[in-house]
DNA sequence: TTATGAGGTATCCGTCCGGTAACCGGAGAA
DNA sequence: TTCTCCGGTTACCGGACGGATACCTCATAA
């Protein structure tokens, strides 16, 4: 009884799926509450990493950095003493937000479910 | 000699954050990918791995275990000949499709975007 | 007889993540 | 003066995760 190969239903993913396209700027560990955060206002370093708890300075560091280079932060060194630097959102990062929204809402329902 | 700030002995209370808690179910390389294409009827392992055409074997049967033992999809085997198994979204897996939809829908505007 | 296909597991190896510690330059405390 | 702290960053190390490839079982097809 041999199975017939279903074919995909899904619009051909192949060159670059719109889904890997998002993830590449969502991707990687604390990449989601990092964006959440900055959301609104700018914010310092050590505003995130309270923001943040379980977040490593290095992590913060990294994730930081790589969303700079992608284009989602601006990172811009306070001239006080010691100096501080602040992030804020581009453009484009701020276009990231409803996804994540979407994800707290369901972060939400989920805890309010489990409360029960 | 001042007091020494005691570390906290009970690890810190996880679950706090709505989107940690909906990060625990979306966490892990392909998971988006994988809930994605299984939104609509139940897949075989071998269509899930056409339809996700650069995750390894060992990647897609982990990340479906991961998602098994977190209730977000059911595994049903086929008593075919060779034997086949189809994985489905739970009703917890269906909840996690519109955030995913919302990181689709901003991929196609980037994509779209970069496309001019 | 060999090949193929389904649904994986075994193995190796490189990258990522987390924790700790150190750094730097200036400001306040001892 | 010397100590220490502070914000932000980096170096080092160990462990977990992810990618590539090979292999396995069973049964039908060429």
């Amino acid at each position: 009884m041999p199975l017939k190969r279903r074919k995909s239903r899904v619009p051909p993913p192949m060159p670059a799926c719109p889904l890997t396209e998002c993830m590449a700027l969502l991707g990687g560990a604390w990449t989601p509450n990092v964006i959440w955060y900055l959301n609104g206002e700018a914010r310092r370093f050590s505003e995130l990493r309270a923001d943040i708890p379980r977040i490593s300075a290095k992590v913060l560091s990294g994730r930081l950095r790589d969303l700079e280079d992608k284009g989602v932060v601006t990172r811009k060194v306070m001239a006080t003493s010691p100096p501080s630097v602040e992030y804020a959102l581009t453009a484009l990062g701020r276009e990231l937000v409803p996804a994540i929204q979407a994800i707290v809402d369901i972060g939400h329902r989920l805890k309010r479910r489990k409360a029960a």
